[in-house]
DNA sequence: CTTAACTCGAACATAATTGTATAGGATGCG
DNA sequence: CGCATCCTATACAATTATGTTCGAGTTAAG
């Protein structure tokens, strides 16, 4: 009675892959794809594609899974507790950034037909990191404690993802974006005045 | 020759009205709605409502647009000109947070049918007026210098439709999250330590 | 080699909208 | 009152995507 646990073929395995890579490109373009333009894209057969993934949704959320899974990994290697936590924090925004810049559009896909409760779900590890280092920063005295954290968690996502609309719309550009991300930031998270 | 600017008939006046009113708690409801839901909502005919509006995008657009004037008319009248940049600031706050808290759910529908295009074209206006006050308090010498106004403007609508996502999830209290904003903005906005 | 897993295209059955057409009835307007 | 405007219900045409089924061909794995 073991699921679906059993290995898959490699053939299969490759397939799969092949649709990961495909739904990415294309969710990147149009977050509305049908399974049709996917199945093309991936050069597999729509019925294929059915066989692997029961709807979109599950195909959107495998695609978003393993983005996370890699963006997760990338922060890991960031080694952020050797520095203070005004440093620490403002190479964690600038990853951070850079990611977010990379997949804007399948947050967008993601937000649309997965809802925002999904895209928060998934987005839990990464906030995390935030969380953990804001604490830090506080406990050193360097970061202001007069706001809830879980705010300033929040306050972090939230003009992550509009520098990367903003990066993307030309209206900002890119290189001073990431500029103007971290002076807010951080100065934001620092004590004002010595609070 | 003169166009369709004939004055309607309080007939159809009544029927558009209904339809606007209509519009905007379905699509606060749901941003997906379709054009018969609307139509039963509204207490009109499918047909009479593609009568006066040729597409969902219309109808959505002209909620956007009515609700948008309503909110400049009440930005308007709060007379901010009277009082020190930082406390106009304070006061705007409030009250666009308060007016975007109430329509978040339309913010998302127009997002999703209309564009982010759309969107930003009709935050126009409010969001000259945040940039107004923002290049006052600079001239006044309470506001910072080192990052750009446009940037600033940004920050600003982001952080409050970020608030009214947050009080909506009900992640944050509501009155909580208004002080939250206040704060964070109006010390965001300030010279830090005398740049 | 043999089998089970995988893949394919094409067809089918839904299902939900969209937008248009028509024809008759109601109503504001002058 | 009489007309033009407006409304309604029903029906229709057309589109678009979904999810499933079938039979037959390929291919990986043991």
């Amino acid at each position: 009675m073991s699921p679906a646990q059993r290995t898959k073929r490699a053939d299969a395995e490759r397939s799969i892959a092949a649709i990961l890579d495909a739904a990415l490109a294309e969710f990147v373009v149009n977050p509305d794809v049908s399974m049709s333009d996917i199945a093309r894209a991936a050069g597999v057969g729509r019925v294929t594609l059915y066989g692997h993934f029961p709807s979109r949704e599950a195909v959107l959320e495998a695609v978003f899974t393993r983005t996370i899974e890699q963006a997760e990994q990338a922060l890991a290697e960031l080694d952020l507790d050797s520095l203070p936590a005004d440093r620490a924090m403002a190479h964690l925004i600038r990853s951070s950034w850079r990611i977010i810049d990379q997949h804007r559009r399948l947050l967008v896909a993601v937000n649309r037909h997965l809802g925002p409760e999904v895209l928060r779900a998934h987005h839990e590890a990464p906030m995390r990191r935030v969380h953990g280092l804001i604490e830090r920063g506080r406990d050193e005295g360097v970061f202001r404690t007069d706001l809830p954290v879980e705010w300033l968690v929040t306050v972090f996502h939230s003009l992550a993802h509009t520098a990367a609309i903003e990066a993307d719309s030309g209206r900002l550009h890119p290189v001073f974006v990431a500029d103007y991300l971290e002076i807010t930031l951080v100065g934001l998270f620092k004590s004002p005045r010595g609070l």
